[in-house]
RNA sequence: GGCGCUGUAGCCAAGUGGUAAGGCAGAGGUCUGCAAAACCUUUAUCGUGAGUUCGAUUCCCACCGGCGCCUCCA
């Protein structure tokens, strides 16, 4: 089966055929960086992180474009508030620009823990000024768009495709007045902001042929999309919330400057919820990625996200997350075991059938959950085979590799460098423990099992835990 | 009110018009000096009601419940 996604625009899966043969050009979302990264970030990135392994591992050459939204972002509307950035500046007492660096960071650092691979460009929306004017000017031209006051507004009914993406088709059915005041200077009520005048007081500002101001929110990414990805390219990604009115309004700004379609496939990722409802700073069940880091491991975090698939909703508990780090540990395990096989046997595994799975998975709209489920039945073969005789070179061969390539490079759910047990260690600590093990080895086979016993028991306290096999003892450190 | 999603075993979570993956937890067993690990066996008729169909958990309708968007949010 050829690759599937689910495209938002159509509302049905399609088989992915990309604008250039053999290269997919792709844009996500960023993250607004005037706070921490939180887990519902974490499911998004890892969600298209894995989107764009799977493309890759296809053949594609894939262009990753994911921004930094530093300016324009407001705390209300796009037509009202203070910009999020500049009110958290005020909160540290610093200036916008060393909050976005500041969280810009951070943002990274909590990503690459999480495994996330960076995208090919990450433009910042500072940076990208120039090209966001010009193509303010060329929606005035083509009088889609019209200046108010040293504010330029997106007229949204220059534009019939407006709701295509959201299913909102009919304007007229916003309620005035209700939840979007009306400001004067607009026109409709469903106008949103291209460019905003600059109040005096206003740090974020630059000149502009309608005096000095700043961007709006959705503009970046229209601008940076293109001048990285062409006027059309093949996928968008981001966040549910973000449908409306965000991507709708790029689809908007984008197809009525060119004239063309914007994005062929737009790819939505469902939201965390926490106790059933969504994360948010004011429902006091935010949690940032570095705090759920404190409790648990990055890859577990990857693996429980990647256990439900992307466009479905993921409640976050603790129960959950440790139900999900007890079954990647069968699987690490496993891992473990194969990496410190010895030869001695001269079993192999099919493992066209396996790999035939996990790819139908993935090529089914990125199903993570039922390629992850291949892993679990091979694992089962795997640890028969390896009780009961062994590998033979060819077949330990061949296993590890499909765990590499599937479970390290697709899913990137393989043992982040923790430590593990087992003979061969330069570390002097391990040397130690290989040590005691050698020792109550001794014990047990004068069958002093008081003493093999202890041994084993003060481990156990220590964090280690040891496992007897026919071939002699091994452990590993339990978290 | 408008748009959309969703309701599968104790919990998490896939999926299909022909009686339901996987994980966690539980039970029994094999192995083991004991344990751990591993392996084997075992636990659901898919929110309720009606309809289409030879047959529906899967399609249509209604209802009940949960959620998201409609204001910034991945």
């Amino acid at each position: 089966m050829p690759l599937e996604l689910y495209n938002t625009l159509t509302r049905k899966k399609e088989f992915f055929v990309p604008l250039n043969e053999g290269r997919v050009a792709m844009y996500v979302c960023g993250p607004t960086v005037y706070g921490h990264a939180h887990i519902g970030h974490a499911k998004s990135y890892i969600s298209f992180d894995v989107i764009v392994r799977w493309l890759r591992h296809l053949g594609y050459a894939v262009k990753y474009v994911q921004n930094i939204t530093d300016v324009g972002h407001l705390t209300d509307d796009a037509d009202a508030g203070d910009d999020k950035i500049a009110e958290q500046a005020k909160r540290e007492k610093t200036d916008p620009m060393e909050v976005a660096q500041f969280y810009t960071r951070s943002f990274y650092e909590d990503m690459d823990r999480l495994g996330n691979l960076r995208p090919n460009i990450a433009p910042l929306a500072t940076g990208h000024i120039p090209e966001q004017i010009e193509l303010i000017e060329r929606l005035i031209a083509s009088g889609h768009a019209y200046e108010a006051n040293g504010s330029v507004y997106f007229s949204v009914q220059s534009f019939t495709g407006y709701g295509k993406l959201s299913g909102r088709l009919n304007q007229e059915e916003l309620e005035p007045g209700t939840r979007i005041e009306i400001k004067s200077e607009k026109h409709a009520a469903s106008d949103f902001a291209l460019w905003k005048k600059a109040e005096s007081n206003h740090l974020m500002r630059w000149n502009s042929p309608w005096g000095v101001g700043f961007p709006g929110w959705h503009i970046e990414c229209s601008a940076m999309a293109m001048k990285y990805l062409g006027e059309s390219f093949d996928i968008h990604g981001g966040g549910l919330d973000n449908q409306f009115p965000h991507h709708e309004c790029e689809i908007a700004q984008s197809e009525a400057a060119t004239g063309r379609p914007f994005v062929k496939y737009w790819l939505h990722n469902n939201l965390v919820t926490v106790g059933g409802q969504k994360m948010g700073k004011s429902l006091g069940n935010f949690l940032t990625v570095k705090d759920a880091l404190k409790k648990f491991s990055p890859v577990m975090l990857r693996f429980f996200i990647l256990q439900s698939h992307y466009r479905s909703p993921l409640d976050f508990s603790d129960a959950a997350l440790e139900a999900a780090g007890a079954g990647l540990e069968k699987l690490h395990d496993t891992y473990r075991r194969l990496g410190e096989a010895k030869i001695t046997g001269a079993a192999i595994i099919e493992l066209a059938p396996f790999e035939q799975r996990f790819i139908d998975s993935m090529n089914d709209d990125f199903n993570s959950p039922t390629a992850i489920a291949t892993f679990f039945d091979l694992n089962r073969e795997v640890n028969t085979k390896l009780s009961s005789g062994g590998f033979s070179e060819a077949g330990l061969k061949d296993v590890l590799s499909f765990y590499n390539r599937f479970a390290g490079d697709v899913l990137g759910i393989l043992p982040g460098g923790e430590t593990t047990g087992g003979s061969g260690s330069a570390d002097a600590g391990n040397k130690a423990i290989d040590l005691l093990l050698e020792l109550r080895q001794q014990a047990k086979a004068k069958k002093d099992f008081a003493t093999s016993d202890l041994i084993r028991m003060k481990l156990t306290d220590i964090g280690v835990e040891v496992q007897d096999t026919k071939e002699g003892s091994s452990w590993k450190l339990k978290n």
